[in-house]
DNA sequence: GCGAATGCGTAATAGTTATTACACAAGAGA
DNA sequence: TCTCTTGTGTAATAACTATTACGCATTCGC
């Protein structure tokens, strides 16, 4: 069909930069006001261009949450594999993780994204089972994957080391869902609650310094 | 306007009839397909009666969404607050309130009315207020109650009495707000693993026996 | 039974928005 | 400069569904 090869490249980044710019209108667009109440001409008015061009490019609008969503799926995943190789102790592990996850998570437009993110997988199963594949289960693996290699590494811990992994995760993620769920009436955790709650963590799963 | 009074009763008996078949058929068609996908049509086909009655009786549709929800409103809060008083010791109290929040928040009609709230709470800031306000600190409170009863009798917990209360039903609700969320693609909880899960806060906190 | 209140059934209203169609303009390549 | 691909702007399409309006049937109170 459009056999036009590689020569073309002015008109690729042409198009790249639509691309981009209805991306960002729509990224901004999403977080303020949410997904559903978004419609597509304002994403065009912010980004210019048109409506065809979007279709071409995204094919609906559900393409275009797919490509938003894709800058942010690896948010979690990437903190703890990070931290996860510095090789530092599990006390000092857990408490950086904790720590970042929830400076990021916490940051509003993070929590506007994890909320359309729950929005889109009540409303949509097979949502649910991309997003969940791609993006939850991956921090579930490399949490549990260190847990493993502590338990290799001869740490006596207090119980099986993927539910620990589970477990600790779930201390740290429940604020974040709570949070984007509640919008914030419910108060956000303090850096020093985070670090109670992991001291909780470690001296029940026996890392404790 | 209407004041017919007191000794109408049939009438009124009559309505509420109505209004219990309306409040019916909306929570098994919220249940089956979800608060925004289910049309008022549907309802008043399954309950009978008409649209103006509907109307008339509960304004719009968020009102009948409230009527049905207001059934459901304190399912957690009565667990706790029934074995609370049954002054267990707090190792048999968790485990119980665990056991039986799981089999109640795990049966998946009471998944599909959680799914539906955390629905609304996302798309309606003011929905979110009011059913945080209503349901969710309402167990907390009885849990953080809990807690405190224990300090005071001179249980040497490990932590704030109240982050610990917290920290223990955050532990249980995360699991049923992810079973909600991802519709089911994260395993649930088996009951071995509630009880997992709870001895390893029992440690944690001091209140192992 | 009678008459009025009241619910019933149906249809019209009305606003929203994703999606498609199409004629035009503008830039790329030769 | 000329041509042709490609994006642009606008308008039409096309449901969908909450909400309101209204004439009719039914049932209650007496």
């Amino acid at each position: 069909m459009t056999e036009a090869g590689s020569t073309e490249g002015l008109q690729q980044e042409r198009l790249d930069k639509r691309r981009l710019a209805f991306q960002q209108a729509a990224r901004e667009l999403f977080i303020e006001q949410g997904y559903e109440r978004t419609t597509l001409a304002e994403v065009v008015d912010r980004a210019g261009g048109s409506l065809a061009t979007l279709y071409k490019l995204f094919g609906n609008k559900e393409g275009l949450l797919d490509a938003v969503l894709a800058q942010s799926r690896d948010l979690g995943h990437s903190v703890v594999a990070r931290i996860s190789a510095q090789g530092l102790s599990p006390a000092e592990t857990l408490h950086r993780v904790g720590a970042e996850l929830n400076a990021i998570y916490l940051d509003p437009p993070n929590l506007s994204v994890v909320r359309i993110v729950i929005g889109r997988s009540i409303s949509d199963v097979e949502f649910a089972r991309r997003f969940f594949d791609l993006s939850q289960m991956k921090a579930k693996r490399a949490m549990r994957a260190l847990f493993r290699r502590w338990a290799d590494e001869g740490f006596a811990l207090n119980g099986d080391p993927e539910m620990l992994a589970d477990l600790f995760l779930s201390l740290l993620v429940f604020d974040f869902q709570s949070q984007a769920v509640s919008h914030g009436f419910m108060a956000p955790p303090t850096e020093a609650q985070v670090r109670e709650r992991t001291d909780f963590f470690l001296r029940g799963a026996g890392l404790a310094g």
